[in-house]
DNA sequence: AAACAATTATGCTTTAAAACATGCAAAATT
DNA sequence: AATTTTGCATGTTTTAAAGCATAATTGTTT
């Protein structure tokens, strides 16, 4: 498939915030440097200490953003779905990634230089209140994050992980199903644990009829539970 | 004293990143809508929930950037010192703050309405970058705060948490006594960890001769060693 | 100055979560 | 199909840090 057909075709089916911020000439600057990359389940598309380079678009599949830490531990940091845009933080920070990128499942991502996306913000207002926008949500998102994770308890934190996922990347049909099948070992990452612990209380909440779990497969049976557990206990 | 003279003399002490971004009638516009406050040691500038209306620029003294957490835990998220501003991130992300701002000692701080900032940012290009350059900083530690206090110990924490002092307060004129004077639950509050803790590790490091404590002037003996605690174990 | 409150210091107990060990089942590779 | 690898499940042990209690010191108010 052609970088302008892909493009074409995930605007048409879904149109990105930000593509409606742009002028004409702009989207024609975006589409002669726009790029499509495919990669594979848990491939890194970019790491720690890289350099910034390029902005990235997630157009097809699920990417994790996380932080490798001690022995090992990894912390996922934010989930992305299409169409969101990362890998643009560290370039407006003038450092070097302090996080790692990696897709959770086959995806499609398409990049496009940084120092275009600036000068296009030089000359876009409500470009530059996009990214104001998000680095601000983000922002608010990690300082809540820093609380909920180093205060409250195990239960508290996994189902605050779930209904991360749930508001991340919804149901299925069913209205029930999770749409993301995470490795045990990821949602410990998420929810700051290890993979032992994340299964025992998975195992703990199946037992207590707030969720079923078949594999990967994770269903939400009461979510108003989750919602308690998160807050409280 | 007047508001713009106060204004003026902190402006000719130290100029302050942002006024070189401005344009004549910019100034203006500020020295007409901007007021002044004094808050007392321990005041609340704003708190968690409250909607943001302006944006604080610290004059003089220390403000805590920090958030209740359960059980009357609190945790500080940032610290600022003059010239520096802050409260404008809940604005950008047009929700109710996150997070609460206290004085951590007798302080001078002025206001602007956030109105105006966000006016003076659709003509003014620099000052959009200003504030993406900042967000993109905060969230980048806000990253790393997660990773950090979730995943080092207690002694590891502590000595973070003093060398983040050191960066944000620096020294006394000895080059050794650290120039803020905190209590032992606001350290605490700092490395996620008790009162108790704080106490009985800031002893240890005492014992260890890596500093020395004499009431709440502490003394950076051996920095080279603190980086290192911070790192490792 | 006396009385009171807040902060700092230390020792002891409890506990939540990590670390470790082992078994089993399902995939993947040969 | 047999073998190896990977992931899931669960029980046991260990440990880092919280919780609690008490005392000493310092600071504040009357």
């Amino acid at each position: 498939m052609s970088i302008k057909s892909t493009l074409e075709k995930v605007i048409s089916e879904d149109l990105a915030e930000i593509w409606s911020l742009l002028k004409s000439e702009e989207k024609r600057l975006i589409t002669d440097n726009f790029e499509v990359h495919n990669f594979k389940k848990n491939q890194i598309i970019y790491a720690e200490k890289d350099n910034p380079v390029y902005l990235w678009c997630l157009l097809k599949g699920k990417v994790k953003l996380y932080k490798d830490g001690i022995g090992g531990r990894q912390q996922i940091l934010r989930l992305y779905r299409p169409i969101q845009y990362f890998g643009y933080r560290a370039y407006f920070a003038r450092e070097p990634y302090v996080s790692s990128a990696a897709a959770f499942e086959p995806s499609t991502v398409g990049s496009l230089p940084m120092d275009l996306v600036k000068s296009m913000i030089d000359n876009n207002r409500d470009l530059a209140w996009f990214f104001i926008h998000e680095l601000s949500k983000n922002l608010g998102g990690s300082d809540t994050k820093i609380v909920t994770l180093t205060q409250k308890h195990i239960r508290g934190r996994l189902a605050e992980a779930l209904i991360l996922l749930i508001d991340n990347y919804g149901f299925e049909e069913d209205g029930k199903t999770l749409k993301i099948y995470m490795a045990r070992e990821d949602i410990a990452n998420l929810s700051n644990m290890t993979t032992s612990n994340a299964i025992r209380t998975l195992s703990a909440f199946a037992q207590e009829r707030i969720i079923t779990v078949d594999g990967r497969r994770i269903k939400i049976v009461d979510e108003a539970k989750l919602r308690q557990i998160s807050k409280f206990g």
